[in-house]
DNA sequence: CGAATTATTGATTCTCTTCAAGCCGTGTGG
DNA sequence: CCACACGGCTTGAAGAGAATCAATAATTCG
């Protein structure tokens, strides 16, 4: 069954690793990413097989349903993950940060679609190549593992916010992850950036973008946060915690 | 906070390998466990490992919060997955058959209670002897990675249920679910045994009870299934699945 | 058998959705 | 420069689906 899912461009930018520009050995991610655990002549090996690759707002990185040939790591800006439903109601599985890796729950075919929120940057490697590396490489694997165990954990609190939490305590449960994530990525401040919209905050929390924005207003109005453009400021995070109650 | 968890017996029956007893070479979920990809000399070192550990009805296997010093092999009925909220609502994470493997999303303590639904029996672990063995088998590795990305994949269609899915959706869609589990692990039959209530089911779908009770008897009005002491005859599975649409 | 637990059903309430209108920042073209 | 349109966001009023409250029925268990 077709759906329309929205922008669809793929006129992204591919580039092929060269000499002049830097290599994994300099990439901003790479503390974070699955590449932390390899030695230098490893990431040699891996930036064999990568392909740098560029999207803009609303580009599509790859599509549910599409075969799945590549894997990638998130160099820079925020991506949405979806999933929809043949009638058309969708879920947001999620937001890729950089350091993310994609390709964690990867079966034959994509079973969700990644747009890119912003500029993206991605890593991208062809998924075969990939598995023979993970496949001759324990520490990659364990790397991979691990962070696929965490992935579950996170999908175990969506799992608790979405089937047994109220509006309010989603938004603010949802601002105070948000926070948390971009403070593990360095970027730190009570200034909590929203790189998406609110249908995506709705369909991410299983609610409506009316709802949404009236949780927010409430909150605002409460003094809990402040809303700003672009974002949130947060600024009674105990009241937010109090509410996101885990 | 403290809260009241229910039944949490720990006389829990406990017996070390003996010669005597069958021992991993002829265990009934080998071929749909973890270790299912070890060779016969692997199966001996692990059970030297590993302990025996049944379970009665009601009693509990972890409980959310307690230092997670074990993993388990499932290898006789079923276990309730549950975390609580500190006010007292509670999210059903998922149920455990034989075969299944818990202690994948593990941190330093559990994330969740594990409650036995009837007799179970399982195959204990010692956490870090078992991450030992991990660490020197890349095959068991990635076995146990295997089972994390579908897990993962699990929790993905959890998310889209519990945030987009209607009451009538979700209980259809946890029926057919269930079947397919149940089939998998070679009880085949239309006839669905649940063997937990219909609070377990709510909190799994993020309803009430009254709720699941209600599209049950609808669902039996409409003669897409009959309601059997028990369990669940599904009649007419095509509706079902156009109801619980993925 | 009788008590206790679990499940069903009905009446009412409430949270969130749906429908609808208006607002705001942005971009565009006359 | 301003009128206008457009998309994203907010706000209000009405409606629906599931929760809650309450009573009864069915099972389980001692």
């Amino acid at each position: 069954m077709l759906v329309d899912t929205g922008a669809c461009e793929r006129n992204v930018h591919l580039c092929h690793h060269g000499r002049s520009e830097p290599g994994c050995g300099d990439c901003a991610v790479r503390p974070i990413s699955v590449c932390s655990v390899l030695t230098l002549p490893e990431l040699d090996q891996l930036e064999a097989l990568s392909q740098h690759l560029t999207l803009d707002k609303g580009q599509t990185l790859f599509g549910q349903g599409e075969p799945a040939d590549f894997v990638f790591n998130v160099i820079e800006g925020c991506l949405r993950l979806t999933r929809l439903l043949p009638d058309g109601r969708r879920q947001v599985m999620g937001f890729a940060l950089p350091g993310d890796f994609l390709g964690l729950a990867l079966q034959e075919r994509y079973t969700v679609s990644a747009e890119a929120l912003g500029h993206v940057r991605t890593c991208r490697f062809d998924r075969e190549d990939f598995a023979a590396v993970t496949e001759a490489n324990a520490r990659l694997l364990k790397s991979l593992h691990d962070r696929a165990r965490f992935e579950l954990t996170l999908a175990h609190d969506q799992m608790l916010l979405l089937g047994r939490r109220t509006a309010e305590e989603k938004v603010a449960a949802f601002l105070l992850s948000l926070k948390d994530r971009f403070a593990r990525i360095g970027h730190n401040s009570v200034t909590v950036e929203l790189p998406m919209g609110r249908q995506d905050m709705a369909d991410y929390l299983g609610l409506t973008i009316e709802t949404v924005s009236r949780m927010l207003s409430r909150l605002d109005r409460a003094h809990s946060i402040l809303l700003v453009p672009g974002g949130v400021r947060l600024l009674d995070q105990d009241r937010l915690e109090r509410l996101a109650a885990s």
